[in-house]
DNA sequence: CTCCTAGTTTTGACTGAATCAAAAAAACGA
DNA sequence: TCGTTTTTTTGATTCAGTCAAAACTAGGAG
């Protein structure tokens, strides 16, 4: 596409070349189109991206959404994740430890910030002998959308802890 | 099986008819069979419990345990759970808002019971609009059996918080 | 600048878990 | 004991994801 001037709009897409040249990939149309992406709809999945981009990579298949995301992921650029009953996802924040909160309505991600200054709840009591090094956290509930809409609690896999302990 | 006199061993088996029946679902062989066989065994899928009891029930199918754990999840008999990576699993323990830890390992589960008194990380900083019903957590690490054997880490979908604030 | 090769994408077949649907069988109230 | 309705069985189907060989290309060597 003609050499452009080397930094004229170009510096997102330089960022996300330096940043897979950096984890030893090879700079292609298609990861950077995938990581681009990510940016704009964050929590997508290979469909959804296969969809997205197949007007600018008019070649490009679902399997090599897979094959992308896959070595993105190996290559710790991209986060997978996989809440219950949804396919897998991904995503570009990658350095912070943020949650999510799923809509029981329609399926919508949103990013959760991880609460407060240190995390108590996220050191189990007992562990049974597991070296427990993550801790993730799913939260469950509608959007203001499906709220309005009085759409149905589709019921994906929501735990349904109404007797536990939250007196929050 | 010849009429038992109605209870000399059969105490658990009677627990089960009843919430069963209590839940208005019938009582079959297959069901009883399914409640008991996750309280031995919990955390299974629909394959290992149709091994599980495909000697004592040897006309059952894989798609029966299929429709019996989907009808005894409808019921509030059996909660579902789905860790990334991993088939649906189904377990008992239903009334309280336990967690699990995953192994990285091998994939086997554990169940953690839910910190402290209250769970103050339990409680999103910012929601979005989202009416947050309940919450999930997911710990991933290594059992101590894979430990010992230097087992790698498979990787399952265990997201990397090493540079986020885990202090303690 | 051209060539070469390892790394990628493409093409297409295949797997495994789960769902759907119709027919056969069993639970349990009358 | 019978009849109705629920449940199980049988079997076909879907969907996401994986595997593998062939075609292509990024980017370093010459």
């Amino acid at each position: 596409m003609s050499r452009a001037p080397r930094d004229t709009p170009a510096s997102a897409g330089e960022r996300v070349d330096d940043a897979l040249r950096t984890a030893g990939l090879r700079v292609t149309e298609g990861r950077v189109a995938v990581l681009e992406a990510l940016v704009r709809s964050p929590h997508s999945d290979a469909d959804a991206l296969y969809r997205l981009l197949s007007d600018s990579l008019p070649t490009t298949s679902r399997q090599s959404m897979h094959n992308i995301l896959g070595d993105l992921a190996d290559a710790g650029l991209v986060r997978k994740i996989e809440p219950a009953g949804s396919t897998v996802r991904y995503e570009r924040r990658i350095n912070d430890n943020h949650h999510h909160v799923v809509c029981t309505g329609c399926g919508a991600i949103q990013d959760v910030d991880c609460v407060v200054g240190h995390a108590p709840c996220l050191t189990p009591s007992e562990t049974n002998g597991f070296a427990v090094r993550t801790a993730e956290v799913t939260f469950w509930g509608m959007c203001a959308t499906c709220q309005a809409a009085g759409s149905p609690d589709l019921g994906a896999t929501a735990p349904d802890l109404s007797s536990a302990d939250h007196e929050q």
